[in-house]
DNA sequence: GCAAACCCTGTAGTCGCTACAAGGTCAAGT
DNA sequence: ACTTGACCTTGTAGCGACTACAGGGTTTGC
């Protein structure tokens, strides 16, 4: 199987198959006399695996971490279990900030009914007070890049 | 006031923002005869309505828009209603999805109950088995990267 | 014999910062 | 006068997880 066809199968793109590869999340596949990569059955499993933790939210280091204890399998799993719980409390984390950034939003909204132009957007004039009353109410917008202004949430 | 005051006042760090100035959200400031910038309050303010912007999750492209709205205040006030609404949306679409990413950690996390090995780990095998079993379930883990391995999920 | 569809490597871009390196300036203390 | 240390400057490279080329080679079918 090309890399062509295993993106086909896995609906990952060709080119983050072998970023992958270059990252050493997934083994380096046989190549044809043309240098060609040939992937099997093997792989298309690897593949998905990756696939479906990222799924899951978890970062490439994460994942790397769970194909280890996956060779070893000898290991205690404790070490997956905080890693699961981790995850958890990351994406808990995420929601309940997200669900506060809804709110904020959905007030701002509230402010601004049909006006005509920017100068009487409650809107506008909501953002430019609420940034004047307070230098910094932090909440973490996206869990993506915790804002780092504020050292009171630290990154993951 | 110098560019480590602003910061202090601001809870900004000192090089986020010179990075704004170069992307041009902060005006550029006077210098003092050395190069050093120096701040007045009306750049103060500047900068705190773009943290402020920010903890609502705004991208710094909705935030140079927004800008130039408040400075040309004789347009109609739709575009920042819209803008509101893209990202009441955008939020709104992370929470749900992150909760349905919780909600399978949290099954995930009840596979394992105090094994000792990983060969015995239920975590480990789930994650396994469902890669096998569906070749990708794609839900858009922290609406940071839609994971664009699969088309239903447009990046905003 | 040629075009289209595939494959290869390598590099640079994305976003919103963060972290240096290598130097200049300034105020206080000795 | 000299030194120390805290500040400031520019410029560049790094993060994570890709994405998007450029510039080439190969394979397949007509």
């Amino acid at each position: 199987m090309l890399i062509g066809e295993l993106a086909r199968q896995t609906g990952c793109e060709v080119e983050t198959i072998r970023y992958y590869e270059r990252e050493g999340l997934l083994s380096a596949p046989q190549r044809s006399a043309s240098g060609y990569r040939r992937y099997n059955a093997e792989q298309l499993g690897e593949l998905n695996f990756i696939l479906h933790c990222r799924s899951l939210g978890m970062s490439l280091a994460d994942i790397r971490q769970l194909a280890a204890f996956k060779a070893d399998s000898s290991l205690a799993c404790d070490d997956i279990n905080q890693l699961i719980d981790q995850q958890i409390s990351k994406v808990h984390q995420q929601v309940e900030s997200l669900r506060l950034l809804e709110q904020q939003l959905l007030a701002l909204r509230d402010r601004c009914h049909d006006h005509h132009t920017v100068a009487e957007c409650g809107i506008l004039q909501t953002l430019v007070e609420a940034s004047e009353g307070e230098p910094c109410v932090c909440h973490t917008p996206f869990g993506q890049d915790p804002h780092p202004h504020h050292p009171s949430v630290e990154k993951q």
